[in-house]
DNA sequence: CAGTGAGACGGGCAACC
DNA sequence: ATAACGGTTGCCCGTCTCACTG
């Protein structure tokens, strides 16, 4: 027993004071370098010469290195099994290019603990919540799991935290436990794509106008940038229509009072030199409204527009627009939902109007009044529209959902109920509202808001972009639709100065400070948050490469990404204190803590039991197959081993509700008979003579036996003395001479249902691969399109996948890593959520009295909305343990029996099932027909699934199976790595035991040890010791060796 | 005739029994 | 030549083909 926890010493003791070296900065051999760094790969290799080699890899975050040692006695082996994952250790050796890895490595001299502590949150008092939080299941954009935020929370005081998921709530099941483990308050929200229903056509249209012949002025502004509040106008151009024509005009330039950007002047083409000397904005704004009067004034995006007159007119306080507005741009929406684009050039190409200059107010002006008027042409014409008001008409029919513009907001469960209703939210948003993302429309939200808290968000929230763009009434109109508003750290925001969205960090302040202002204004609490994406600032690392991945598809690559890392109290405090320290502790702290504390306690997204569907008589039924076809084969009354082993499994499978499914499988099984193809039994079915009695399997799990077909007379095998029935010679009945029927395979029941009966069981069955849609669809049939989904499962980013990232940042970059360093940089890129997917087989059964937003959110695998099934939003294996699963497996055997017997005519049931033909393929090529060389292989099993590998046939080659039970033997032997090299196969080479006697099969532990006289139970819990790699405790060895003395 | 886009196909990879 | 667990569904992505278009 080596003892694997304590601080690891190898080596002479090294001076602490002296600073270990940075591992970028070691390029080439050295005689001597001391490191230190955190463990993230250990391997201890046994050499040959019985020497141990210690190669573990170590990172200090500029870089990673490769490290190795020989042991050199059993000390150093005693170390060596100290050295784990997640340490930090201080390595000093000498640097050399390595013939193995091929790469500068470290020769370890000295290795030694050092204490690296986590990063502290050093605030006084009461610490802050996070309450906008990013885990690996926010797909392709965030990199811890769950627990990691959960373990450092809980280290720095903190009393709850939120799990804030793009669209997805799918870290629920893991923070559950997480948060239940550190015994952490859990905050379960997400972060929701928010869609306005529809977006109107017409503004101010309550008049029945009539469009053809109004008067209307089209117009178009060119500004500094995109913000209605801190951009100015430079450009203000319309053109003035009546029936079709041009009838005025009006173009200004206006002197924004500073030097266009570069950005600007190639946009528009307008350069200092035009702005120069211009009239006055306020000049300008009273000009034309005073050209405005009357008229329906018009735009492409107009609300762009109209924003800017807005803020302008109200800055140089003139009255507000009461005109009618009409936007060309959700016209073309309305009109041609189909349409991918509606740029007013491609609008213009379309309707043969003449662009010569976009991007110059009057071009664009006057080109959108020709638009307007074909548009309109055409909403008469397909929906009987002439006049204004009715404009508005189909605002929110049908896909509107797909043309608004999605913001971000935070949506939490406040209650139990709550939790539902997001659950509910969240299915919506990817079943029937997906576009591109899954959209929640705000109508739906509305509806579904009891027990909810709606947050506004971060930049891509709809009050920050009100306050940005359209100014702080329209963000102050946005912002009451939510029970709290959001800042978030200057540093958050930096993507947006950098593209040139905000001008600085003025700019950026003021808009915080203004939004802060409307919270105050609303009675609305305004809580710093702080958009975690990851645990630690040296993990952006891995955030860059997983966005770069994803190249121009993802608009996150066009700038640098900002720093969103989980920020203690302290950090987000001093990040805050600009705001003065007032401030920043309540937005950082009391605010935080106080919207925790609108939530409840004890919210949990897992149920607390299984839940069975109930189908009415399916116990009576059960009974009644199994025991008709039990007294058919058995005879009546049964043998005492069929009575007692059938009695037992009713009673445990009926006491437990597993009546319904037996009945499901019967069911499934006969249909597919009927159909016309066979179906396998795999697993743990086989074990339930029970469901062999019910036709769901063909395996007999009885000890082996002859039964006479035609008197029903048996004869069975109990000690062991034959591995399976189908191994018995031939025989004719004592009785009445009919030639007798082999079976049994001695298979303990316990291994279906645990030993108490209660493990929530799995039947596994191969249907024909062709015919597994067949079988799926049928399930549908049974319960209903409400109650069966397919189990949803959740692709990440494994090895190869993030290895493949890697290397692409690393040639993109053009860089030149480490091997170590590229290991370092992939394992960080692991576990985050790439796509989803369906569960090869498992169909989900919910019980008729409840439904599916129980236990799970729905969608559709990788958001394809034609797929044939929707699946569970959580993956099977979280929800396991409440709800009832079929796997309808696909299997190319069933498919194969069913091709052989069209080309023979043989039909499969009628083969012996010790056919000594068939039996002779696991041995040789005789029976084939051809010599060894013709086909390339000694053994005939070349075409035999599971048999027909090299690794399978060279274990035939070497023990030369005659019997079933020995195919058994090798069946369970060639599963697992190291059970059969270096293992099995040694023992039965050494003569130790022979392929008969070595253990092949789990079952193999319980059933010997029973056949050697030990209890039950005591032979069932050795198995399950063995099976789950528990070892066998010291004393259950003793009595094992007493027995077989015995 | 080059360019484009949709669809078929296969390899690589992940999840799972 | 070695070492080797086998087998299934399904998603993504690059490549190829083929019809269509400016």
């Amino acid at each position: 027993q080596v003892q694997t926890d304590g601080p690891v010493q190898m080596g002479r003791q090294m001076k602490m004071t002296d600073a270990p070296q940075q591992m970028v900065t070691i390029t080439q051999e050295e005689r001597s370098v001391t490191v230190e760094g955190y463990v993230f790969d250990v391997e201890v290799r046994e050499l040959r010469s019985k020497r141990q080699l210690l190669i573990f890899k170590v990172t200090d975050y500029s870089s990673s290195f490769i490290a190795k040692k020989f042991s050199n006695g059993p000390e150093d082996e005693a170390m060596f099994a100290r050295i784990q994952k997640g340490q930090w250790l201080r390595v000093r050796g000498s640097v050399q290019e390595d013939n193995y890895s091929r790469e500068l490595t470290i020769n370890a001299q000295d290795i030694q603990t050092v204490s690296h502590p986590d990063p502290t949150d050093d605030a006084e008092g009461e610490k802050r919540v996070e309450l906008h939080l990013h885990t690996n299941m926010s797909q392709m954009d965030a990199m811890n799991p769950i627990s990691d935020y959960v373990k450092r929370a809980k280290e720095w005081g903190h009393k709850a935290i939120a799990v804030t998921d793009h669209a997805g709530l799918q870290a629920y099941p893991e923070a559950h436990s997480a948060a239940v483990k550190a015994g952490l308050k859990m905050l379960y929200g997400v972060e929701i794509n928010l869609v306005d229903d529809g977006t109107p056509v017409a503004y101010r249209a309550d008049e029945p106008r009539d469009l053809a012949s109004a008067e209307y002025v089209v117009f178009d502004v060119e500004t500094t940038g995109l913000s209605a509040v801190y951009d100015k106008v430079i450009e203000l151009a319309a053109v003035k229509m009546k029936d079709g024509k041009v009838i005025d005009q009006f173009e200004e330039m206006i002197d924004p009072g500073f030097p266009l950007s570069e950005l600007t002047i190639n946009l528009t083409h307008i350069t200092d030199d035009m702005v120069h000397g211009s009239k006055s904005e306020v000049d300008v704004f009273k000009l034309f409204q005073q050209f405005c009067d009357g008229a329906i004034m018009v735009g492409h995006n107009v609300t762009f527009d109209v924003g800017f007159l807005d803020n302008g007119y109200e800055r140089h306080g003139l009255a507000d627009i009461d005109n009618p507005v009409i936007d060309t741009l959700e016209l073309s929406r309305m009109l041609h939902p189909e349409r991918k684009n509606h740029k007013l050039d491609t609008l213009a190409k379309q309707y043969k109007v003449s662009l010569e200059h976009h991007h110059r107010a009057n071009a664009d002006a006057e080109a959108t009044g020709y638009l307007l008027y074909a548009l309109e042409k055409e909403a008469a014409k397909m929906y009987g529209m002439t006049t204004l008001n009715q404009l508005n008409d189909r605002v929110g029919a049908g896909d509107a959902y797909k043309a608004a513009r999605p913001s971000h907001a935070i949506v939490f469960a406040k209650t139990q109920a709550g939790l539902k209703n997001l659950f509910k939210l969240v299915s919506l948003s990817n079943v029937k509202y997906f576009y591109r993302v899954p959209r929640v429309p705000r109508s739906q939200l509305q509806k579904l808001r009891e027990g909810l808290l709606v947050g506004s968000a971060c930049s891509s929230g709809e009050v920050f972009t009100a306050m940005m763009q359209k100014g702080e009434a329209e963000a102050r109109a946005k912002a009451s639709f939510y029970d709290y508003l959001e800042v978030q750290p200057l540093p958050v925001y930096q993507p947006l100065i950098e593209a040139g969205l905000i001008k600085g960090e003025a700019h950026l302040k003021d808009i915080i400070q203004k939004v802060i202002k409307i919270g105050s204004e609303l009675e609305k609490p305004v809580v710093a948050t702080g958009d975690a994406h990851y645990l630690d600032q040296h993990d952006a690392i891995y955030r860059q490469i997983l966005i770069h991945s994803q190249g121009g598809a993802n608009p996150l690559n066009r700038h640098s990404l900002p720093d969103v890392h989980f920020r203690s109290t302290s950090e987000m405090l001093t990040d805050f204190s600009w705001l003065g320290e007032e401030k920043a502790h309540e937005l950082v702290v009391d605010n935080s803590n106080l919207i925790a504390n609108w939530v409840d306690d004890d919210i949990t997204p897992v149920k607390d039991k299984l839940y069975t569907p109930e189908v009415p008589g399916v116990e009576e039924n059960l009974k009644h197959d199994v025991m008709t076809t039990a007294h058919e084969l058995y005879g009546d009354p049964l043998p005492d081993i069929v009575a007692q082993r059938l009695d037992k499994e009713l009673k445990s499978i009926i006491g437990n509700g597993f009546s319904v499914i037996y009945n499901i499988a019967q069911r499934l099984v006969l249909k597919s008979n009927k159909d016309g193809y066979l179906v396998g039994s795999r697993g743990s079915v086989g074990s339930s003579l029970a469901a062999t009695m019910a036709g769901i399997t063909e395996v007999n799990p009885l000890p082996p036996h002859y039964r006479c077909p035609n008197c029903q007379y048996s004869e069975f095998f109990t000690h062991g003395e034959i591995g399976s029935g189908f191994d018995l010679p031939d025989k004719q009945c004592p009785k009445c001479g009919a030639d007798l029927h082999k079976d049994g395979h001695d298979i303990p029941f316990e291994t279906f249902l645990g030993f108490h009966g209660d493990k929530v069981p799995d039947i596994d069955l191969n249907f024909s691969g062709d015919y597994q849609p067949i079988a799926h669809n049928y399930i549908k049939v049974m319960f209903g399109e409400d109650h069966s989904f397919r189990a949803g499962t959740i692709g990440t980013v494994a090895d190869k996948t993030a290895y493949g990232y890697v290397k692409a940042y690393e040639r993109d970059t053009g860089q030149q890593l480490r091997g170590a360093e590229i290991d370092r940089l992939a394992q960080g890129d692991t576990g985050v959520k790439r796509t989803t997917g369906q569960h090869p087989a498992g169909i989900l059964i919910v019980p008729a009295d409840m439904d599916i937003y129980d236990f799970t959110p729905i969608q559709y695998p990788a958001d394809d909305q034609n797929a044939a099934w929707m699946t569970t939003h959580f993956d099977f294996h979280s929800i396991h343990d409440n709800i009832l699963k079929m796997d309808v497996l696909g299997h190319d055997d069933p498919t194969m029996i069913r091709m052989l017997q069209d080309l023979s005519g043989v039909e499969p049931k009628s083969i012996p099932t010790d056919d000594p033909g068939v039996m002779a393929l696991f041995s040789g090529t005789k029976s084939l027909g051809v010599t060894p060389e013709q086909i390339n292989s000694k053994m005939g099993t070349l075409g035999i699934p599971e048999f027909g590998t090299r690794f399978v046939r060279g274990m035939l080659e070497e023990t030369k199976p005659t019997t079933f039970s020995e195919l058994l033997q090798i069946s369970g032997l060639s599963h697992g790595t190291d059970v059969w090299l270096g293992n099995a196969e040694e023992l039965i080479k050494q003569g130790i035991v022979t392929l008969k006697e070595v253990i092949g099969c789990r079952d193999n532990i319980m059933m010997d040890l029973i056949h050697w006289g030990m209890e039950d139970s005591m032979a069932f819990n050795i198995m399950e010791h063995v099976r789950k790699g528990r070892g066998i405790p010291d004393d259950w060895q003793r009595q094992c060796v007493k027995r077989e003395r015995a």
